[in-house]
DNA sequence: CTTCTTACA
DNA sequence: TGTAAGTA
């Protein structure tokens, strides 16, 4: 099974840019330690032409902002680039996962229902994923041609 | 007004 | 890492 490239977004995230100075009041960090770790190479800015200004994009906003909270919890600079490189790592990995397993969502009696794919070889059922009143995760097996609700 | 570099504490 | 100076 793959995806169906249902689930885009309507918008260009790599449009959406930052520079320096709100970067520094959405993630806490100086703008001189914005530039000193973009010195060092722990962070990447995009700029049209040296001596202009400073661009982030969403991606290193969020980069940022988790460097930020590993310094906060004690680690080094040098830890807590590698630690942010590692949950980055995860997190494009669940991204994948997730937009090649997702095959669509159903609401059904107050459930939001999970469309995993097809359960079998022969397509002739899905397997649903939800989570239930106690946010438990239930797993179910809904043959293809049955109405859900 | 914001950002940049450089330099000093 | 914070801050000041002089620019762009």
């Amino acid at each position: 099974m793959s995806g169906n490239h249902k689930f885009f977004s309507p918008i260009d995230i790599h449009k959406l840019i930052f520079r320096i100075g709100e970067v520094s009041k959405i993630c806490n960090v100086s703008p001189r330690q914005l530039r000193y770790w973009d010195q060092k190479g722990f962070i990447k800015s995009s700029r049209h032409d040296e001596s202009s200004s400073r661009v982030y994009d969403f991606i290193n906003l969020v980069r940022i902002g988790l460097i930020k909270s590993y310094l906060d919890q004690g680690y080094t600079l040098k830890a807590a680039v590698e630690h942010t490189d590692n949950k980055q790592e995860t997190m494009r990995n669940i991204h994948r996962f997730l937009d090649h397993t997702v095959y669509g969502v159903k609401n059904t009696n107050g459930h939001t229902m999970i469309n995993l794919g097809y359960f079998d070889k022969e397509k002739t059922s899905y397997l649903y994923g939800y989570l239930d009143d106690n946010n438990d995760t239930v797993y179910k097996v809904v043959p293809v041609d049955k109405k859900l609700d």
